[in-house]
DNA sequence: TGCCAGGCCGAAA
DNA sequence: TTTCGGCATGGC
């Protein structure tokens, strides 16, 4: 890996290419806007950054120090997926859906965020994901101050946790409402500590985890994928079943792999991206 | 108007 | 253990 600073950006080299549009697109995060100039724009731990690609190479606004503060880990940059997209090819289907997929990474994106953001996922669509997270943050995350536009970091369990369903109305979330104030209390209370889910195994997490009230197996699987980065686990929903009756192949031997939620988003992002199964 | 959107819950069989 | 209706909301 070689890092360049710039005057107001760093860029990486490696042999992994990276794909803002793949890994901002592909499902895993919803808080990542395209901008007019073609940047994207988004807020991690209360920290604004614009990130763009060239070439397969990563680059983003801030120092070099910044970059190995927070970004190398968040964009996973220690990891060889030139390697897990190699070991996933084993037919024809595989190796179309990794070469098409082969610039996404998995962020590691903090825990509690993820955790949000997925039990709104549950029976909605992308865009109105994407615009609920919106409304929660500019309603109840603090302000941040990016190049003259104010942005919004995602609001703390603290916040949500003394907050009441008719508070988070304007949020038109749903059913779903509910669901993030218990987990809030839940966090807030100690009852589920994410340090502790960290340390256990995928299998005992994923019990944990679904002890909370709207967390079932794919809410489970995808927050331990995308918000612990547990890169075993392996989200069985709609459009997994879809890809994987399209694939007609030995799932087994990618669901008992230790990427296998890497394959799972190299096989979504395909399946999607392809339309097969609508 | 009806169906569907990266589901989950609780009841009934 | 599996199946199924209900749950809020909004786009098509």
């Amino acid at each position: 890996m070689q890092i360049i600073q710039y005057k107001n950006h760093v860029k990486i080299h490696s042999e992994n290419p990276f794909s803002a549009r793949q890994t901002f697109t592909c499902g895993q995060c919803f808080r990542w806007q395209e901008q007019e100039d073609g940047r994207w724009r988004g807020v991690v731990c209360g920290k604004a950054a614009y990130v763009w690609d060239d070439h397969g190479a990563l680059c983003i606004t801030g120092t070099h120090a910044q970059f190995d503060a927070l970004w190398r880990s968040y964009f996973d940059c220690d990891t060889d997926y030139a390697s897990i997209c190699r070991s996933f090819a084993v037919d024809e289907f595989t190796a179309n859906a990794a070469a098409f997929g082969a610039g996404i990474r998995i962020l590691n994106q903090e825990p509690w965020e993820t955790l949000c953001t997925f039990l709104i996922s549950q029976c909605n669509n992308i865009p109105r994901i994407t615009a609920i997270v919106q409304r929660l943050c500019e309603g109840w995350g603090e302000p941040i101050l990016s190049e003259g536009q104010t942005l919004y970091a995602f609001p703390t369990p603290q916040t949500l946790a003394q907050l009441s369903p008719s508070d988070l109305a304007p949020l038109r979330a749903g059913y779903r409402t509910p669901y993030l104030i218990s987990a809030a209390q839940a966090i807030v209370s100690g009852e589920l500590s994410f340090d502790k889910l960290r340390t256990m195994s995928t299998a005992d997490a994923r019990r944990h985890v679904m002890q909370l009230r709207g967390v079932g197996r794919k809410v489970a699987d995808c927050f331990l994928l995308f918000g612990l980065h547990k890169m075993d686990a392996f989200p069985v929903d709609t459009w997994m079943k879809k890809a994987a009756a399209y694939y007609n192949g030995d799932m087994k031997q990618f669901v008992d792999s230790p990427f296998a939620g890497v394959y799972q988003q190299y096989f979504f992002y395909y399946v999607r991206e392809h339309q097969i199964g609508k």
